[in-house]
DNA sequence: GTCTATACGTGGATAGAC
DNA sequence: GTCTATCCACGTATAGAC
């Protein structure tokens, strides 16, 4: 939709690299602007709402990618240790490596987490529970499943925090390597 | 020194709260003003460098409060496994139960990472190498006691975070409880 | 569908009276 | 040591030409 350079979901992206890596209050239409290449204006005629509409949109945005990347790998073929490892490698790439934020830790902990508590609730229900259910296929009781796809995330948001705060991504990678077998209960 | 009413110290409280909740760009000269009692313009007469030398002042003021209920409930008298459970109720109560958020991650992810990378990075440096200290102590060997010591806190900062995008403090309580085991290395 | 121009509030910061 | 008044830049948002 933005000019003839880009199509709307490229300008999503850009956008969405905007707010993981500043936050709700820490993005400006500014940096929007610049990051898409279209005038302020320009970005109020695709998002009417500003702003607060096109971190909506980016949350509309960011679950496409979660679903490609870190949910469908969960419930395709193989053992439930194949299907983990597919998971990793996708939560590996949706971070980039560790070297990208995460858009919901973003927003929990830089602003907007008034706003968009609900999509934030939501998004992270949605993974807990995918991941669980690979668990429960794996033969792991359910309230157990549950709590360890919780660990989980929990491993993974805070990895990303001490990344940044370390500047380094070997604690993301460690992480995101040993998940299969964490959720196994290899340990 | 902010009024007869609050010492420089009680102001400082109210100061690192402001940034722990609403991180660097997210928190107003307004609401440190409202926070404080103190006029926007007093507040320059007490940190003459504005809402930056503010929050090189809180990193300080937190840097104190972790030393006297995180680290050194570490080197005190007792067990290992004594002195890891003394220093998880102080991680508790220095989130307040999971209630409160951590300086750091607010600051990380709500703008402020690069001004205060040095300050973030200390400060977990410092944190972690005192849990690997008492690690090492219970005869596990260095390397194995840094990374389990750096494996706890991606765990509190993933707690937090998702206690907050989840609404609940109970992942951070989880993560506290099972702490000093997971250090100790018995799961 | 994009632009320039602009409005208006707020944010950070300062001057100077008390 | 605190206040009122004020400054200026930036933030969000809109109007209207092209």
């Amino acid at each position: 939709m933005p000019a003839q350079r880009l199509t709307r979901d490229q300008a999503l992206d850009r956008i969405t690299e905007v707010f993981r890596r500043w936050g709700y209050d820490g993005a400006t239409l500014r940096m929007l602007s610049e990051a898409t290449g279209l005038g302020r204006a320009s970005l109020y005629h695709h998002f009417p709402g500003g702003k607060e509409e096109m971190a909506h949109a980016v949350f509309a945005h960011i679950g496409g990618r979660v679903q490609r990347h870190v949910i469908d790998p969960l419930s395709g073929a193989g053992t439930p240790r194949e299907r983990l490892e597919r998971h990793a490698r996708g939560v590996s790439r949706v971070f980039d490596g560790g070297k990208s934020n995460c858009l919901w830790g973003a927003m929990v902990l830089g602003g907007g987490i008034e706003l968009f508590a609900d999509e934030i609730e939501t998004a992270l229900t949605a993974w807990i529970r995918a991941v669980a259910a690979v668990l429960r296929d794996a033969g792991v009781a359910p309230r157990e499943a549950t709590r360890r796809a919780e660990a989980a995330m929990v491993r993974v948001q805070g990895a990303l925090v001490v990344s940044r705060g370390l500047a380094s991504t070997a604690h993301f990678q460690r992480v995101i390597k040993g998940l299969p077998s964490a959720l196994l209960g290899e340990v």
